[in-house]
DNA sequence: TGCAATCTAATTGTATACAAAACTGAATAC
DNA sequence: GTATTCAGTTTTGTATACAATTAGATTGCA
């Protein structure tokens, strides 16, 4: 396999270390959809897990808040985030704003190698859908703009991108109307094709109707506010 | 004075209590050219300057990195951190992208009250300038484009304009050519100009050019790569 | 019962102690 | 004279102890 779909790590760490596994780790966890919004991660439980001091862990909380992954809330914890629906139209407007011109540059600096990377992400997709793991899937599909926005070689804007498809995974959990992964397959492969044949103007297209597809997927009506409590709206903070 | 003249955090903090208060004194020294590039945080010096304990001052400096201010070297401490040419280009690559369209959609929310902020931060700018503290009146001519991004009321790329202003203070710290900060004064006018008739396009254009004029005025030639160590080139990390 | 106040347990925030790694400089070998 | 090694010192990494805050339960009262 390649290294990104091997490799877990979903963010440029900015820790390392014990705090970079434990990172990882959560990121994955979140990014599969198994810690889901709202969860509270309390430094006691993570550092008996892990086994590691709570330093370490407070660490690893921090710099997953930093990437907007977990809420810390001053003497009250940490939180898998949750991105309200305001939120959740900004991200999809910033990444309809970065993401195709971004293609477009990985278009002009595409190579044969990173065609194959790109090739075996979707393979290895394929493969996590048929094993039954959506969430795998869906981690590995957010990898696929990443790997994208690394080939364009613009490492400040990738570092967006990356936050913005991690922040995109939490919307997903908390908006996604119906199953419709099968969608990204085609998306991803029609990508592709348009970067083997360096067709500049197909792959920024083609992203930014993928984008789209992605927002349509998406219930972003805002009535329901999902389950805010009275805590939360209430407090100081 | 305004809320942001007075105001000294520079970047939304993603850390409370008496972290925040460190961060924001090392990020305001950062900003000012006080602390130049490369220069080594030590934690027990901070600890010691800021009477409080290293916890703090760890977490201070782990929030600083992850905003790009600083820099984390495993077992070797915090500096401040040295952009190279290249990441200067791209910093300016990416404002350029972000910060014109952000100029647009300002236009379009611009209430008199942000006006009027927008007016006396340029007033503080000058005032800075006119008491002999160049520092100061960098630092707030940041402030002014995050001002900006705030009143286009698209928090996320608000986000990234944020980290993209406090990287091009240093970048200016190693950069800068020539003395010719007056340029600013004149630009940050036009903006508000057009900002006064609503001139949307007109906004937009003065952004983009003020953006050039910036990086016109540095020297991104590849050539000297300035004063790193060997050790900077040739750590493992 | 309903509401409020208080107390207790649990959790986070901060400081400190100890361990591990890296820098310094002098002594030694070549 | 140069390079290398090794101990001592300094600095960072991690664990733990204690303080402060919050959450929940219990008690008291109307």
């Amino acid at each position: 396999m390649n290294r990104i779909a091997e490799n877990p790590a979903f963010i440029t760490p900015t820790v390392t270390g014990p705090a970079a596994k434990l990172m990882t780790s959560l990121s994955q966890a979140i990014h599969e959809h198994r810690l889901k919004p709202g969860i509270k991660l309390g430094e006691d439980d993570l550092s008996e897990i892990y086994g590691v001091s709570r330093t370490v862990v407070r660490a690893a909380l921090q710099a997953l808040s930093h990437v907007q992954l977990v809420e810390l809330k001053r003497n009250r914890g940490a939180f898998v985030a949750k991105p309200t629906i305001r939120e959740a139209r900004e991200v999809f407007e910033a990444r309809a704003l970065l993401e195709p011109r971004t293609a477009r540059s990985a278009t002009e600096r595409m190579t044969d190698a990173a065609l194959a990377r790109l090739e075996s992400h979707i393979a290895a997709e394929h493969q996590a859908i048929a094993e039954g793991e959506p969430g795998r899937a869906l981690r590995l599909s957010g990898q696929f703009h990443i790997e994208i926005s690394h080939i364009a070689d613009q490492e400040t804007i990738a570092g967006f991108i990356e936050r913005l498809v991690a922040r995109s995974s939490l919307i997903i959990a908390l908006y996604w109307k119906r199953e419709s992964a099968l969608c990204e397959k085609h998306a991803h492969h029609a990508l592709v094709e348009a970067f083997r044949r360096g067709d500049g103007d197909e792959a920024e297209a083609q992203m930014k109707s993928h984008l789209i597809d992605i927002v349509s997927a998406l219930d972003l009506r805002d009535t329901p506010e999902p389950e805010v409590s009275l805590r939360d709206i209430l407090a100081p903070d």
